[in-house]
DNA sequence: ATGCCGTAATTGTTACGA
């Protein structure tokens, strides 16, 4: 299985750039990230076109989140449970859910396409909704390999993290002062390894941003964040054997300031090999 | 080079982003 992570900004904007590398790159599953618009505005047609299947959770025309499969997906949810929602004027256990999380099973694996809350800013209660929805998903993790540890589960999308200062380019974003390199945020990414997940990407590249912001010439100088990750479960990351980060698609016309990170899964069968046969034997 | 903010509500301006 070819697995990716890709926060398009805008599915509509650029929803020809976004099929032509899937097609591309013969990707097998595509998760996406702020789609930005309603289910029902997806662009579908051309996804389907192409040979996937889509699942997308979208209310507005902020966040929204989507995968594109070339097998069935099922077993489809569109929140974690314990995942808390929020709104202006309304931060408290009763707020609304935003569209920030699709998962679904494809393949034998447990694949969740994730928007982690922006922060905003250190003092803004955006800030503290982060936070809170990083540790619902690092509970949601622990429950869920406590009970199937063995369950290629893959947490992809963009994490609004820069878990190093090798992983902040950005001379704006300055800790102490911005979101994304703080402390507890860096603590809470840790804390989803320490709940069974590892990213699966950098052993492979261990170097490069996966986001730069339009502004300021930051792609050209190369003053990018590396926050886009695939976190995977100990049988994931068993069954990796390549991974990339498509830095050439923030070029061209029309780039989302994202690009993709894409991962080569050799999945074995576990439980089927067990019951093959011994033909041979 | 990869080039100086984009998108989606809306129709002048605001919200959001990292």
């Amino acid at each position: 299985m070819r697995l990716a992570t890709w926060n398009v900004n805008s599915v509509r904007a650029r929803v020809d750039r976004i099929v032509d590398f899937a097609v591309r790159e013969d990707i097998d599953v595509l998760a996406m990230q702020e789609i930005k618009c309603k289910v029902e505005q997806f662009p579908l047609e051309k996804f389907e076109a192409a040979g996937f299947h889509v699942e997308a959770h979208g209310i507005s025309q902020w966040n929204g989140v989507a995968i594109a499969s070339r097998s069935p997906i099922t077993e489809v949810e569109t929140s974690f449970p314990g995942m808390p929602g929020f709104a202006k004027g309304h931060n408290g256990p009763d707020a609304p859910l935003e569209a920030r999380a699709i998962g679904g099973l494809i393949d034998g694996v447990k694949v969740w396409s994730l928007y982690v809350p922006n922060g905003r800013g250190l003092d803004d209660p955006h800030y503290a909704y982060k936070l809170r929805w990083l540790e619902a998903l690092r509970g949601y993790t622990h429950a869920i390999l406590a009970t199937q540890p063995d369950l290629p589960l893959a947490l992809v999308g963009d994490f609004n993290i820069a878990p190093t200062d090798a992983d902040n380019g950005d001379p704006t974003i300055i800790e102490g002062v911005s979101t994304h390199v703080s402390a507890p945020e860096r603590d809470a990414f840790a804390a989803l390894e320490a709940a069974g997940l590892s990213d699966v990407v950098r052993p492979l590249v261990p170097t490069g941003f996966t986001y730069w912001d339009y502004k300021q010439l930051r792609f050209p100088r190369n003053e990018g964040l590396r926050i886009d990750f695939i976190l995977g479960s100990r049988a994931v990351a068993d069954a990796v054997t390549a991974a990339a980060i498509h830095r050439d698609e923030r070029k061209g016309e029309g780039p989302s300031d994202h690009v993709p990170v894409v991962v080569d899964m050799d999945l074995a069968d576990g439980e089927a090999d067990d019951d093959l046969p011994m033909i041979f034997g």
